[in-house]
This record gives C-alpha cells, structure tokens and sequence, in this order.
DNA sequence: GTCTATAGGGCGATAGAC
DNA sequence: GTCTATCGCCCTATAGAC
C-alpha cells in the first residue's frame, strides 16, 4: 500500500474514532507513516484529505448495504439481514457520526457525501417496503419513505444508545424493537 | 446572573453546537464573558465545568420528558406528545451528541450522566408502553423495552438524518415512521 | 515523493497582582 | 472573585532541501 492510501486508510479511522474535530493532520500522519511533506504533497490540508476518507466510507457502506437489499429472500428477510448484519456497534457509523460533526456540516463539500449516503439508504429501503407491499407481504397502511426513515434512525440511534450504555446490547434491543414493531405488519 | 451560572450555560451551548472536543476553554470564556481566572476559580477545569453542564442538561431533559409521560391521556397519546413535541431538530439532542463524543465516553465521571439519561428515558417509555398493553390499548405481543429502545433511537437517528439531509422534516418522517407502526398495534 | 525546519496562532492550565 | 501575564505544547500549514 503506497503513501497516499495509508494516509486515507488512516484519516477513515481516525475519523471514524474521534470525528473530524477531533482528527488532527499530526495524529494522521503518525498512523499512516507518511511525514507532513509527504501529506501536503498528496493533498491540499485536512479537509481534501477528509473529503476522500468519507466518500470512500460512503461507498463502502452503499455496497454493502446494497448487496443485501438485492440479495435472496421476502423483503421483510433482506431488511432483516441488513438490520441484523454483524457490526462495530460501539464505534458507532462511520458515516454517521460526521453528522454530528459542526465543522463537517458547515463545509458543502465533506457534508455532501453524508446526506447522499443517507438519501440513498433511505430511499432504497423505501422502494424494498414499498415492494413488500405490493407482495401482500406487509400492511397495506404502512407508509414506505416514513418507514423506511424510521428504520434508518433506530439504527443510527442504536449506535447512540449502545455507546451511551456501554454495550452493543442496546443496538441489538433496538433493531429487535424495530423489527417487532414491522413484522407483525405483515399479513 | 453571576459568573458561575454564565459559565455553565455558555458550556451546555457550546457542548451542544461542537461537543467536548470542539469546545475551548477560551470559547467557554468569550461566550460567558468570564475570564481566565474567573473559570479557573469556579472550577478545576473543562471536565469539571463540563460535568456540571451535562448534569444540568440531562436533568432538563429528564423534567421535560417526565412531565409528557404523566400527562394525560392514553400511553399511545402521551408517547405521541412526547415524541412529537418541539425540538431544535438541527442542534441535535443536546445529551445524545455527546455519546459520540471519545473524550466523555472515555472519562466515566463524564459519561455517567449521558448513560443514566439514556438508561432512565428507556426504562421510563418501556413502563408506559407496559402499562398500555395492559390496558388493552397495545398488541400483547409487544415488548416493552425493545420497543422503548427502538423509540428512543428512532429519535436519537432522527437527529442525525435531519442533521445530514440539512431538514427537520426528516426528523418528522422517522417519528411518523416509528408512530405508524406502534399505533397499527393499537387494538 | 518525502523529508526537516519553521511559522503564527490556539490549546489547556498556572501564577500572582489587584 | 476577577484580572493579566506567561507557560509548554499542539494545531494546520508553508518552504525548501534532497
């Protein structure tokens, strides 16, 4: 692995661990190895180099998500398999904790990447409910975007409360919460 | 106001808008209109004055929920004036946010305060949704305390999602989403 | 490409005058 | 109680040698 992709590998930790805020350049280049020229060369500052670490976490998280949306099964077994997929519960989402992050938010381009992500997240798991629908698989009454945003919250809430807690527990009652309040919509 | 006060409640701002990471003593200072010595006079340092910041944050919130939850009306109307209720939707939850914090999580004193919260709000909805599928109001095969886990989330993501799509009513759609399938159990 | 040196400013805290 | 002065260190970035 050359210089420039250690550096982003590590800014994706770092930003994954302590947020934007809390990610300086020093701390970047002591995880990747890389020295400051060696930085400034490949990129402009911190907020290039961050810019590349998200979009390339975005898409990360896009594939995998979307690989278990088209999987096999019913709709209510791909949205389970999704929910349900093993996860880094206390290091909270990657992506989502830069929602969080005031200097993220501020700047138009590193906050572009997020809202996509989720706009995209949210949206295909409103077009999997709305299939289901369709199927006779879930509750005619049931409304596709809202619930598809409210699943996407429990489980960006999930991480919150795990982390809270202490405990990877917590993210698991949630999705289990979630999933209860769903599957006894279908017919 | 004295100065003390003033330095509390220029932290909870702050705390709020950047988190513990991005807020500074001198911030703390410039917002209070509190020098150096005044701070340091009334508190050891920026983890004294932020526990006493988050303490009075999550007692807020507490006071504010506690008194939806014993309102009147049915369970599914008190949950519902309690999630529906006003919010500065794009500040974020003023204690959630701070679960994503590594400094406080890392400190127990500080995260003590932000899991108690956490820990008594859940606990608090499992017994009103107990209470509802008592009454008959609710489906029996309801479990209270995923379900309040998966409420509580569902705001805490809610945050999040308003906060990185740049809308509150992305915020109002999780809630509808949550509302819509707990109140398709009502019987 | 990568390194070292350096810069100007902020960080979190302490000291001591008033 | 509150102020100003000062500290040692880190922040983000630039310059220029190799």
């Amino acid at each position: 692995m050359d210089k420039r992709e250690r550096l982003i590998e590590s800014t994706r930790e770092l930003l994954w661990e302590r947020g934007y805020v809390g990610t300086s350049p020093k701390a970047i280049q002591e995880r990747s190895g890389a020295g400051q020229g060696s930085m400034y060369h490949h990129f402009q500052g911190k907020s290039e180099l961050a810019l590349a670490a998200i979009g390339r976490s975005a898409d990360d998280l896009r594939a995998k998500a979307e690989a278990e949306f088209s999987g096999p099964g019913s709709v209510v077994e791909r949205i389970t398999v999704y929910l349900r997929r093993e996860r880094d519960v206390l290091k909270g989402c990657p992506v989502g904790r830069l929602a969080q992050d005031p200097d993220v938010m501020a700047d138009a381009e590193l906050r572009k990447p997020v809202e996509e992500y989720f706009g995209w997240l949210t949206g295909r798991l409103a077009e999997l409910l709305d299939e289901g629908r369709a199927a006779g698989e879930l509750d005619q009454a049931l409304d596709p975007l809202a619930t598809a945003t409210a699943l996407v919250a429990a489980l960006q809430g999930g991480y919150i409360l795990a982390r809270a807690a202490g405990s990877p527990d917590v993210f698991a009652k949630a999705v289990d919460g979630a999933l209860g309040l769903l599957t006894t919509k279908e017919t």
